[in-house]
DNA sequence: CATGAATGAGCATTCATTCAT
DNA sequence: TATGAATGAATGCTCATTCAT
């Protein structure tokens, strides 16, 4: 008797979190349109009914789905460059081999595909993630830049733009394995991808000294 | 008089192409599932019958918009890259340049995008676009940059990534227009990101010059 | 030219003739719901257009079939029984032979697996039938079974019940074919039915002269 | 309040059952093709979405009409049969006199129409009532008859022909009430034809004391 | 007159949402 | 609070009918 009103109590408590990771799935599996709630409430192990206990609409549940995704990168974004604080020739590299990293684990490239999918559906869905992992991000990223340059590390150029350099073969590359699958010829390593272009890169971007000129 | 005479005869003949147009514009817009043949032919300007006439469901519908819009990209990609057989240090920024050329003018970022989305629900159209579109560019550039390190033109390094380094910025940027739209403070100029990330990779990768030549 | 203008002239007096031969295969196939104009246009080798230019309605097509296997049928029933003028012992099994005839040649199973089917969409249909048919057929049959009554070569009893003893059973193997086809097992010979069927009836009704009787 | 109560739970296992005999008479009454499902909803005092949590596609719920109207005619029917074992003299009169009474109070007769209608769109239909209704009942009557012949009770003759004799005439005039009404003249009294062609036939067939033994 | 492209009302089926239990 | 049976608006698709050619 106890035991199982732990049980539920214990349940009642996890129900919205089991919902919001089978509804994750789903949707990031089918996209919104197709997701069928029945398969959410069958994946979650719980009734259709159910569903409408904890979120008023299939939309507010996908909304809820995609803040759930948010916050759960957002800490691991933040840190990845918040922390940082040393020169480009050491940012970089770490940088992409994180993200590098990000692939094989989380749900993270799944979850960036689901945003592309959807966010002409849902205006508000592209606004948050602009404003919360897009503009952070590149913002971060791009006021290091500004730094190298004040600091002549690197050579000028539009930081902005740099920072598409430096990032958009990781995003090409995520997408990639997303869509295509690994088992194409194509399919780029993502290790060695990040290592390869972060070289590139800072060869590319890097001031010499030219001993002449000294 | 002329007009109203040829009205059915001329319109016969355009009728694929105009649902196709209309097609295409609701799919990219809203997505498949989303997409309602009501509204399709709302657009397309004819009876919802009518669309039923030249394709015999919404989703041999969706695989011609898709048809189409591989073959009237394809040619132009094939040009790209075909025609071209100079050094890797005009064949980049040309490249770029192009790429970026395509954003204002043409459908394809949009293309690009459902792809992405659809591709989860249609698996086909995922591997038609990674054999048709993604292994001819990525071949092809590929292929020249092999031929440019033979020569010793560039350093060596992966072929394969280093396309992608090449041509990743490109699609980030791509994706930002269409999914975050070009008002942000981020949104990426096409024209100066192709100059500057030819001119970031060309010095990333090209072989310098020893120095004693000095 | 006037051979072509000839043979417009002569398909054109031809035209009802064929596309009612035409729906008639398609309704008997198919019944009236099921029976699409384009299929009937297809077999009649005209435009689905054409149709509407001799039949206003699909329905009323339908009447027109269904009047012209009528007059079709109606010459040789008549025939059958007003003609003859002489003992059940003669006419029954004559009749039923006939009956058997039927089957095998003509449309006239098919027909009438074909009222059975639509009289109850269309009670017109089962009035017609009802009265240019059965009550023709059962009436004269019925009349001639109380001529044979009056002069006392068959027993008393209702001459009305005694004609659907007489061609009930071959009513029943008529469906059977139609229904089940004639590869069952218990598929009826027809030919065979007739005979045994008119030996037993006769057996069955005939008064017999009882030796001592006399 | 209990009525209340049970409202669903008690729904729940008799929808199914409401569903088919609301289906039947819109079967029944218009033919698979023209009934709407709409229809069969409203007589079944249910929603239309309610009909396909029950019966996947309206091909379904006509199989399960089927099903069940042979279901509950076919216990009736062994029963009448099976259980016999005297003499055809008794058999016979019992039996027709049986069958005239399945016309008046079951759907039966309707039944049958609607096999016929729909055997054709429907083959299985037709296999599955010629195995199951005509063969065993056929087969069954074929077999009494073998046994009288061998016994000598009634003449030589093809059994399985024999059956067909005496059941044509039942047969005909239940379609006769189903198609016809029985407002018609010639419209037979069931009771009254199942008396008389009960007679005619054994008489027709029944082995004749020899005159010798008078 | 013949044609067949175009039409749109009509129907089967789906699925988010409700609500009696 | 959880359930899932019931609902009905919404949508893909069909096909008799129309009408410009």
């Amino acid at each position: 008797m106890t035991e199982i009103k732990l049980k539920w109590s214990r349940r009642k408590q996890e129900r919205p979190a089991e919902i919001i990771s089978a509804a994750m799935d789903e949707f990031v599996e089918k996209g919104f349109a197709a997701t069928k709630l029945t398969d959410v409430a069958k994946r979650a192990g719980v009734a259709k009914g159910t569903l409408f206990r904890y979120f008023e609409t299939k939309e507010q549940l996908f909304h809820a789905v995609v803040k759930h995704a948010l916050t759960a990168n957002l800490s691991a974004i933040e840190q990845a460059a918040v922390v940082f604080d040393g020169s480009l020739s050491e940012l970089i590299p770490m940088l992409l081999n994180r993200a590098a990293g990000r692939m094989g684990d989380s749900r993270f490239p799944a979850i960036l595909r689901m945003v592309l999918s959807e966010s002409r559906a849902f205006p508000n869905l592209a606004r948050i993630w602009h404003d919360e992992v897009i503009a952070r991000m590149l913002g971060k990223l791009s006021d290091l830049i500004k730094a190298a340059q004040a600091r002549e590390e690197v050579s000028v150029g539009d930081p902005n733009l740099l920072a598409i350099s430096i990032m958009g073969p990781m995003i090409m590359a995520l997408l990639f394995h997303e869509v295509f699958g690994s088992q194409s010829p194509y399919a780029p390593n993502l290790e060695k991808l990040a290592a390869q272009h972060a070289d590139i890169i800072l060869k590319g971007i890097t001031v010499k000294e030219s001993p002449q000129e000294v």
